[in-house]
This record gives C-alpha cells, structure tokens and sequence, in this order.
DNA sequence: ATTATATGTTTACAGTGTAAACATATAATG
DNA sequence: CATTATATGTTTACACTGTAAACATATAAT
C-alpha cells in the first residue's frame, strides 16, 4: 500500500499550479485562508487539508504557524522593495517619482488585498518574530526615506524626511486599508480620483 | 462548604476598583489582555483566572467571547463619539473646529492605547458581529462629514465631502496606529510636531 | 549495497471556546 | 412567613487547536 511513487523530482514545471513546490503551495493557500478568515481562526489542519497533505508536513518547510505568517510578509515586503526600485529607475523629476511611488504601491496591495491584508492587518503576537517583520518593514521604508529626501534636495529645500516619510507611509496605508476592507460594504466615490488627491495632498509640499 | 457569603449587594462603591460590577471588570480585563497578547491569544480561561471568577461566569454578560470584543469596540466608539460632540459644540471657525476634533480624536487614541489597539487594530472573523461594528463607526464619520460639511459652507466651497472625511480619517488612524505600535522600537522625531503638521497638511484646502 | 537525508505520516498531549447541567443567593409572590 | 422565580455563579464534558515525538519511505551520497 506504501506505493505512492513520487514523481521523479522534476525540478521546476512552471506551468502547473497543482505541482508546485510545496513550500510554495502552503505559503499561498496559507495566505488566501488567513485573508479571508484570520489568522488565529485558520487551522494548521485546515491548511494542510486545503492542500492535500497532513498538518504535521508544513512543519517540515515552517518551523511554526508564525513563521509560515512572517513568510508570507517576507514575500509581500521583497515584491514591495523590488518594485520601488524599478520605479525610482525610469527617468522623471524627484517629484514625479516619488508620486509614482506611491501610485505603484498603492495599486500593488489593491490588485494584491490578500497579501496586504496579511502582511499589514494581522496582528503579530509580540515577540522576536514581529520585530523581525518590523526590521523588513525599514527595508522599504529606507525607499520612501530616499525619494523624499531626493525630492528636497532638487528644490533645496530643508525637510524633516523622516517625518515626511511617515506622514507618506502613514497615509499610503490608511488609503489601501480603507479600500481595501471596505470596498465591498461602502460605497466609495471614486476611489481612483481618491488615491490620486490624497497622493497629491501629501507630496504638495514639494511642488 | 458552599458558605460564600455573597457581599451585601451593595450597589455601587466607585471608590473600590475590585468590586466593580462584574461586567464592567470583565470588560477592562479583556481589553487590557486583549490589548497586550493579541484578541485570538487570550483565552476566556485567563480572562476568569485574572479576575478571580470561572471562565463561563463571563458567559452570564457576554454572549461570547466575539461580543465580549464588541463591547469594548462599542464603548470606545461611544466616548470618542462624546468627545467629539462636546468639541464641536465650543466656539470658533468651523476649520478650527475640525481640526481640534482631529485633536481631540488623535490624543483620545495616544491617551488609550488599549482602546485604541482593540477596537481599530484587531481584525474580527468576518460576519454579523463585525457589521455591527461598522455600523456603529459610521456614527462617529457622520461626526467627521459634518465638520468637513460646515467648513466648505463657510468657505463657499464645493468639496466632496465624502473624500474629505476619508481621507482626514484614514490619516488620522494612520498617524494614531504608528505611534501607537511603534512608539516603543521606533525613534519618532517629534510625535506632537508630526501630529500638527498632519492634521494641518489634511486640513490645508480649507484654509 | 548501504547509509544518510529529506520529506512525509500517525499518534499523543496540553490548552481552547462553549454547551449543558447543577448550585445558590437574592427578589417576587402567595 | 414559606415558596417560587430569577440572576449569577460553578463544574463537567466535548470537539477543536498547535505542535512534540516517533515512525516510514523515497531519493541522494558513500
């Protein structure tokens, strides 16, 4: 009865979901159920269900649920980074750059709400696992930081750039958080005229 | 054996913390635990070990534990609802007016942590519970909408007061949850200052 | 051919929310 | 006063949780 044959190893098949690695498999279906129902509510069991293998094989790729959870930010933060960088490398003034940004940022956690969701609306128990996630978080900070700083610098002006930063982070958030888990039961305006003025509100001061 | 000799009944002593009535306990207990471990970590258990009383005596007030976390999200929405409604009743401009009830709002928040951490910064399992919720934040907006409402009347301006609100809200929550949850790790410049410039950066077109 | 390693499964245990049944202290009613 | 009803607690029980420990096997290394 033992005969499940596993397949022969095959490194990489892109083309089919189902095979993927899975590490990969736990991380996403990880991610889409603790979205949709929290994550102290979703079960190890129930991942491992939802996949096909028994709870006890994600800890062979996670050590524990909270650092499955830390993996999945880890993912969101490193696609947030890259793109930041790929958009402060096409060519525009300071300003038009750093609008970008947040353009680009903005319109990544809502085509992508279950990472954001997990990433920046779960709660992490407090302990040496969040502060790892904090220290990611600086990572792309460290982005904001520079293109607020580049933005001062080409008007010479003197800007407090760690506070500018913030009040960008800040309202970034407070826009995707609030389209995001309200954009089913409140009838919003016009969220894109939205992003954009509260885009502009906070980066007028460079104008 | 079963000679507990049940206090008098003494109906209200508000100089003794411990013989608040029990709701009430159960209540600044769980917000407090809540606060500190996280809603999903704190089991109904601790919360009657720390206070002196059986898990299920907690069932005799609160239905369960998500409307236990209700209530505490209730009353926290009805003092902030109260503040408001007593600043905007003080006299001056309607921009002053607004933006001392972003004050007001933003130091409620920074004064309670714990009130803050539970009602805005816990994800509820999504379902009726949670809606009710929401419905009750809308009392506080309408607080929100009316001061933006009276400030474009007084300036003879045609804004759309439903963006204008969002965004004050969304930037007041984000200012309110960074400092909260990173005032400890954090080096924040100079929180007051930033917390000025905000509301004012926010408020700025009516000026 | 044998051993080691990677990756899975099954079993077991302490802790969870809460339903059900039971206990008693105060209030209401005859 | 005696009796019943109600409010408020406790104890017990059950199905679920995260995960440690032990076991199994399929591939890689020797």
């Amino acid at each position: 009865m033992p005969l499940t044959k596993r397949a022969p190893t095959l490194r990489r098949t892109k083309s089919s979901r189902a095979h993927l690695p899975l590490r990969d498999q736990i991380r996403n279906t990880a991610r889409d159920l603790f979205a949709r129902e929290g994550y102290e509510s979703v079960s190890m069991r129930r991942i491992g269900a939802q996949i096909g293998c028994s709870p006890m094989a994600i800890y062979r790729h996670y050590e524990n649920k909270e650092e499955l959870l830390l993996s999945i930010c880890e993912e969101t933060f490193s696609r947030m980074i890259q793109l930041l960088d790929e958009t402060r490398k096409k060519p525009g003034t300071a300003l038009e750059k750093l609008r970008r940004c947040m353009h680009t940022i903005v319109d990544f956690h809502l085509s992508h709400p279950n990472h954001y969701k997990v990433t920046f609306m779960t709660l992490m128990p407090p302990g040496p696992v969040a502060e790892r996630k904090v220290a990611i978080a600086q990572r792309a900070m460290d982005r904001l930081r520079a293109g607020v700083r580049e933005c001062a610098a080409e008007k010479g002006m003197d800007v407090d750039v760690e506070m500018a930063a913030q009040i960008i982070r800040v309202a970034t958030h407070g826009l995707a958080s609030a389209l995001i888990t309200t954009s089913r039961c409140y009838p919003w305006k016009d969220p894109e005229r939205m992003k954009d003025e509260l885009i502009a509100t906070v980066t007028r001061q460079f104008e």
